[in-house]
DNA sequence: CGGGATCCGTTATGATACTG
DNA sequence: CAGTATCATAACGGATCCCG
């Protein structure tokens, strides 16, 4: 085998690689402990309760969280990484250094890009 | 070592950290050099047109990848990485390896997730 | 408090037809 | 060949109301 393994359509539905827009920030929300439920959506900001809610029940179903729920008056719902999730944590915080660290490149790459644009033309180059 | 510093969702916007579908697919397939339009169309099979120009312009935008038009007849225009888009391939093969390492384990979670019909006070389905 | 159900606007993606 | 334009649809995300 070469090294051949492009991410194909299979690994991405497979795993979720494509997570929305939610994931990647409830897994690091939870990096410090078990969290519940608005205590999240707290932290979070913006977040509805229908998104927490989707986010975690698929992070659960997917193995990446645990999810305790506590039949106390009222009721309590503790939220935690699992062992792959604390993976999935490592990779999100690769992406996290990854962006914070190209942040001012990519800005400038888009200001630029978006700049080109009303002058007529695309730059062609010759062979 | 705090490292208070969760995914948040200005990074998230700021670099496309929640790519499209087809983002990573594309930066994978250019891992051996660049390629052209339809060559890229045909290796990643499902396609369209539509969103690999999309896709493609989106990574150009950010400076991801490059593009280079040639004036012949017929038009050629070939897109490569950069090196910024050598360090997302980076990234993009992280996932896919974990990925490839925990599909059996995800996949397994899920089923067993959705096959729990009756566990503790979850149980409202039927009706 | 945690979260299910529903309605609904925004975005993402695809199919198709056409052009320089 | 490498797109652009248009239309249609599916997935996503938010707001609201309801319940154990």
């Amino acid at each position: 085998m070469s090294t051949q393994l492009p991410i194909d359509s299979q690994t991405n539905e497979m795993l979720e690689v494509r997570p929305g827009k939610w994931t990647l920030v409830v897994i690091s929300e939870l990096r410090d402990g078990s969290r519940r439920f608005n205590e999240l959506r707290r932290a979070l900001g913006g977040i509805s309760q229908k998104s927490l809610t989707t986010t975690l029940r698929d992070l659960e179903r997917d193995g990446y969280i645990s999810r305790s729920a506590f039949a106390t008056i009222p009721p309590r719902v503790d939220y935690a990484l699992t062992a792959l999730g604390e993976e999935l944590l490592e990779l999100a915080d690769g992406w996290r250094r990854f962006a914070l660290r190209n942040r001012a490149h990519v800005v400038a790459a888009r200001i630029r890009f978006d700049g080109l644009g009303t002058s007529v033309s695309i730059h062609v180059e010759e062979e």
